[in-house]
DNA sequence: TGACGCAATAATGAATTCATAATTCAATCG
DNA sequence: CGATTGAATTATGAATTCATTATTGCGTCA
């Protein structure tokens, strides 16, 4: 007798579906570099196919942002600018406040003890000064928050928007100040949603995304000049 | 002599990029229904074109959420669910929200006065009971105010996630005492942005966002039941 | 030496073909 | 008559080919 199990179709997904998330990777990652045309043949040798699934990836790929299509000149990743840093901002911004109220509501008590655990991680990477673990615990609080938010439409709209700024996630090396205040933000984001204040949770993750883009703009502002 | 005439560029957009545009219209106008199957052959003698560009635009309709993809049958129009309402209008409210707070800082004097003339005009069409156009300019007046806010990402990602709704629209038949409700709030939007109140303008678009649901969901709702 | 023109080569966009999966239809069986 | 099976037909996904555009390299001229 055989069962269906729907936790495993018996297709696959297509290759167009796989080269765009492969494709991706490899702009995020860093490999596509922005400015750069996508080598349409290098993608069909290394990945062992046809152009046709490439250049289905490369659309939807345009569509996303990651990369532009220039009419008889192919796809150059894009790239990004202080300009795009100001207009992404506001809209994460916006979504995650958006997050945090519907988090404060719909998050279970171990979510909750979960995102106070990585914050108290968080700071003991800020005392030790271990940035990089201190950017990977910010990133997983955020995701956490987003996740407890169990709105999909809100984390995907998210996901697409925050990918694209993802290069600068690195760009501002903390002041001292700015860091402690980060820290203190993410204090007061945790205490709101411990409370279940969604309404100051809403606000106080919008503020602290719009002092980030504040940081970044002394970090990259000061570099271009 | 010849100019160089930058608005007539002289190449034409790739026909994936125009099928999808034609192909998203035909989803929104309702010509291709929630639930059926795309006729991708049918497609290719409409427009007079091989497969190749009408699938590539199938895959970026896929990602943006209008249609399906189904491992070897195709794609299907996505179908529209009161769950999905309650996913999206979150999300279109804090872009709104947003949305509202930067056009209070950044609107033009002249935009101020024809929002309030499209207001003006509302109130006229509710005096008279002209309900499609009182949504037409119900319409115009959140576009003209996402306008103002001068931030295209924003605008970008609310069109995205907003057209996938509307059919919705117009499915909340107005009870009398929302339609006056949702006047009484516009005005006290309107008068926001005139004082240009960013932070009471952004919390009033979003709450307008939010009683919209719910009359949503008293018609939806019933209807299901 | 730099500018120009032309031919060869490579890249791009779209059409067509091929291989595979799904659906439909007809015949057979219980 | 309903269920099953197999063949024929249709649809789908991807590979290949074709037509057009862009780029490169080379020769010639001032």
């Amino acid at each position: 007798m055989f069962a269906v199990d729907p936790q495993r179709p018996l297709t696959r997904p297509a290759l167009a579906v796989e080269l765009t998330d492969l494709i991706r990777g490899l702009i995020l990652e860093g490999e596509l570099r922005p400015g750069e045309k996508v080598p349409e043949k290098a993608l069909t040798l290394r990945f062992g196919v046809s152009r046709t699934p490439v250049r289905e990836a490369l659309k939807v790929l345009a569509a996303e942002g990651y990369v532009r299509l220039v009419p008889n000149r192919g796809a150059v990743v894009a790239e990004p600018t202080l300009a795009e840093l100001e207009e992404v901002f506001p809209v994460i911004a916006a979504l995650e406040g958006a997050a945090g109220e519907l988090a404060a509501e719909r998050a279970g008590d171990a979510e909750i003890a979960e995102v106070r655990r990585l914050n108290d991680a968080m700071h003991a990477a800020y005392r030790s000064g271990d940035r990089p673990r201190y950017f990977e615990l910010n990133q997983q609080i955020h995701a956490a928050i987003l996740a407890a938010a169990r709105n999909p439409t809100l984390r995907q709209q998210h996901k697409l928007v925050a990918d694209r700024v993802r290069w600068a996630r690195y760009q501002a090396n903390l002041a001292a100040a700015r860091w402690q205040a980060a820290l203190d933000e993410h204090d007061a984001i945790i205490a709101a949603l411990e409370a279940r204040e969604g309404e100051r949770l809403g606000r106080l993750m919008k503020s602290h995304l719009e002092h980030k883009l504040e940081a970044l703009r002394g970090a990259l502002g000061g570099e271009e000049r």
